[in-house]
DNA sequence: ACTTGGCAGTCGGAGCGGCTGAGTGCCAAT
DNA sequence: ATTGGCACTCAGCCGCTCCGACTGCCAAGT
């Protein structure tokens, strides 16, 4: 069946302008492959890739380059991971071993992902409706002010600045402290709302609305914001694209700094453990549609915690990429659950 | 005097270059201001500066371009500050004020910066050497291990895990906590290490360790660490730098990636209210030979809590950035005493 | 003692044209 | 179905010329 073949020639154009960012041409791609047929051949399979679309040709006479649909035929059914090397591994146990809170463990991570990988890298932090609350403290700072720290167990840390309609003393601190702990200690965020309901009501009439500001503000920390936090590295790699600068670099960081528009990129959290890639125009963004997306969830097993990935050119190494994503998805679920 | 004169030039020099960023010739000079001579005596000014080293030309047949020495003799001497527009004013205030916490306060700030300079701006997090203590809390996970939480009063938290040797109670937690909040509680950090000293000595026998091992803790959050954070925004606008790329704006790239050396980009924090203006090579990193800093101290009054900046082309309109660090760098000192 | 107009000289960059070579498509032969 | 042969097509490079923006210098003017 030369079907095959013609898959074989796919991947071969895809695996070189890859390496060399330049058009492939029939002649070269035997030369550097060993698929046992002539120039004459592979010319042929490559006009059928052509009318399907998956390769086309810059210039009349040019050799060719993947379309988006070829490089997704490519990361469907022909990319074989590429395992990881030893020192890739070493370096990244070694890397995000020394990480000392969640800030650093971010941090680390994204920098880890955008060395291994050479492209942009993006972490989100973990998100606060997925994971459940360590503690909630109330720090007195004056007769009418608190400050609210409230703790996942992930190690994320919120806080806010209330101030109270009437002032309170100590004895009324450690009491709504101590309430709401009971109440929310090990609960999941997302049950927060339902526990905390019917609180004020069982204090007295005169504290009752400093309690119900209180629990107002724990509310409003624990709703998921659309700005959750997304932590980035690696920008300098994006040179990889080659020379045009103003048309392909620039809106490309344009738009990794609006981080709402990272957070869609990144998807949806799907559970950990599944790979999604998305490949040039299947980005919902015009400004991206030179660069593919590569993601995973981490931590939290089942349902992710939140999302990581990279940002790069079309012309990627996805077997790479992809190997990379992955290791360092689970590295970082490991280490979360440690901490 | 002709000496005032050959400032002017100087000036007109710097200002067309800045705005065309184009070798500027003696006709355009004299067409474009009002300095009622001639273009042959303008030439001989220019000629003088050149001598001097103020400006120079790109090559024999062009128009001449100011120096790092001729940008310092401008900003010296020569930049009247441009105050800012109602609007921009406008906007600073509605911008920062919405901010909910110390990192949306810095977050806010970096943006704002970038997008009224068009440059790429900097903030550090406020020192913490220079702030004071406003809480430490101890929070019980287990039997043998603690979550520590130290507020700064300038909003800053740290967090740190840590496991005791022996078991402890309920009790032991809340009378370190008294203890510890009492001695340095409204210190500033640099003071805590003499404050806490002698506290296991106070404690039975029994759990000194533990405490020493809480003390300690303590004390490794509280040292100034190197890694100092550092957030930047509008790294997109590093595309003023012109077409070549790989060159000018790699290196940067690069170097913004390593927070340790933008640490020392910013410098150390002087006093507020002081602009500090570092000039192509004045700049102790090779990579950064092209480019401008512009920093300078913000909150605390007399002596700064941190440095915030932007980093640019060296041909970069220094009166309108200037005035913007300044006005940006003063909001965010009023919004953080608020706080 | 400056300033100014005039003039010769320099040189980067734009515009043009021809050449080259990689690569294609097609066809006839195996 | 595969292959070698062959005519054809362009993109990119090289070298050429030409143009114009500047400069530096000098001699004359205030």
């Amino acid at each position: 069946m030369t079907d095959d073949r013609r898959l074989a020639v796919l991947r071969a154009i895809v695996e070189d302008f890859v390496a060399t960012r330049e058009p492939v041409g029939s002649k070269a791609l035997v030369d550097r492959h060993q698929l046992g047929v002539s120039p004459a051949t592979v010319r042929n399979d490559m006009a059928v890739l052509e009318e399907e679309g998956y390769i086309a040709a810059p210039h009349t006479s040019a050799g060719r380059i993947p379309t988006d649909k070829g490089y997704r035929l490519f990361v469907d059914r022909l990319a074989s991971v590429k395992p990881l090397s030893a020192a890739e591994r070493r370096a990244i146990a070694s890397f995000l071993d020394d990480a000392v809170d969640l800030d650093d463990v971010m941090q680390r991570t994204v920098r880890l992902l955008a060395q291994l990988t050479h492209q942009v890298a993006l972490i989100q932090y973990p998100s606060l409706t997925r994971s459940a609350v360590r503690h909630v403290e109330l720090v007195p700072l004056s007769s009418t002010r608190l400050l609210m720290v409230l703790i996942a167990d992930t190690g994320r840390v919120e806080q806010r600045m209330l101030d109270t309609a009437t002032a309170f003393d100590e004895q009324f601190v450690s009491e709504v402290r101590a309430h709401l702990n009971s109440a929310v200690d090990g609960q999941r965020f997302a049950d927060v709302p339902a526990r905390v309901a019917e609180l004020p009501s069982s204090f007295p009439e005169s504290s009752r609305s400093n309690v119900a500001v209180i629990v107002a503000t724990l509310l409003e920390s624990v709703i998921e914001r659309p700005d959750e936090r997304i932590v980035l590295s690696g920008t300098a790699n994006l040179t990889k694209f080659g020379a045009d600068f103003t048309r392909s670099v620039l809106p490309v960081l344009e738009a990794l700094e609006e981080h709402v528009v990272l957070l869609n990129l990144l998807g949806q959290a799907t559970s950990s453990d599944t790979l999604t890639v998305t490949i040039g125009h299947e980005n919902s963004l015009e400004s991206l549609s030179a660069t593919s997306v590569v993601s995973i969830g981490y931590g939290g097993g089942g349902d992710a915690l939140a999302q990581l990935g990279v940002v790069g050119p079309t012309h990627m190494d996805y077997p790479g990429t992809m190997a990379s994503v992955r290791a360092v998805s689970r590295y970082v679920g490991r280490i979360l659950a440690e901490g």
